[in-house]
DNA sequence: CAAGATTGAGATGTCAATCTTG
DNA sequence: CAAGATTGACATCTCAATCTTG
């Protein structure tokens, strides 16, 4: 036991329940990703950025921004992705400094044959059991505290919002 | 863009948020603990727990119930630490399966070391930005969610409360 | 055999160094 | 040199197989 206290009761019950469902919810939303679609998680989401952007395709370091991840993370996945032959990489003809990510068809093919079972599985575990009211309180806090990120310095496009 | 919609608009924004929110507290926490102290989160959630048992030790398998981590992670994890001689394993005597992790003195000297400046950093990054009602609804969110978890088989001792 | 824990191989992530272009 | 991206070495995690004890 610690001494001195550093967060309030109600803080520190906050703090560790978000940790452990934070922990808990990701594997389980990887193991359902894994078993129904081989992919993981970090997969699913790449994918599905680049399913929504124009032409489906988009700069590495946008893409990398929108998903959460480093661009040295992505350019990992990414090339484990071409190898898979579900997107391709080419030289940006107007800046060739940028790198485009392009989704092909077999790419779009998982991502769509992906999406029902994984946002079947996100809507069981997380808004089938929360009020409407939740959902607000969830997306407030969540709205400040990517705010508080981006001012430390962890920059985050769903903060600032757009895109170059 | 996907046809149908699987989330209402408002869900699909906590939901991007919640995501984009976990991934760059992860990363913040985590580049914190590793620039002023030398260890992962990781690592000093494991320490933490550890500190905070009775006689600073634990069965492996409560310890890994406790830091949401799996038994094979936990079990690579520790046996790193006791490489750094900050905790020892021995086999329990009352059940010879089982096996004790202990925290060392220098073990204990890390974690009350690395404790404060984690948990400014918390502070700054969470507390300090929400107020005492939002801190509630996050309790109480995470309570509902860690509670569906459990019913998906998604075990946590945070929800079931007791450990062995 | 079941429970608790470990192990090794392979997948994935991090960090620092490097390469290319403006 | 700065920006965008990649690379290689090394750290960590996952999964399945294994080991030990009850």
């Amino acid at each position: 036991m610690t001494k001195r206290k550093w967060l309030s009761d109600r803080e520190q019950v906050a703090w560790s329940q978000l940790m452990a469902t934070v922990s808990l919810l990701d594997t389980a939303l990887d193991q359902q990703l894994q078993e129904d679609s081989d992919i993981s998680h970090a997969t699913f989401v790449i994918l599905t950025v680049l399913s929504q952007a124009p032409d489906r395709q988009l700069h590495m370091s946008d893409l990398a921004a929108l998903s959460s991840s480093s661009q040295s993370r992505l350019s990992h996945a990414v090339a484990r992705l071409e190898e898979a032959g579900w997107v391709t990489r080419s030289r940006c003809p107007v800046n060739k400094r940028q790198v485009h990510a392009q989704l092909t068809e077999a790419g779009f093919a998982v991502v769509k044959a992906a999406a029902p079972g994984h946002v079947q599985q996100v809507r069981r575990l997380v808004f089938d059991r929360l009020s409407p009211a939740q959902v607000d309180q969830l997306a407030e806090i969540t709205r400040v505290l990517l705010g508080g990120l981006a001012e430390a310095g962890h920059a985050s496009p769903l903060a600032t919002a757009e895109l170059s």
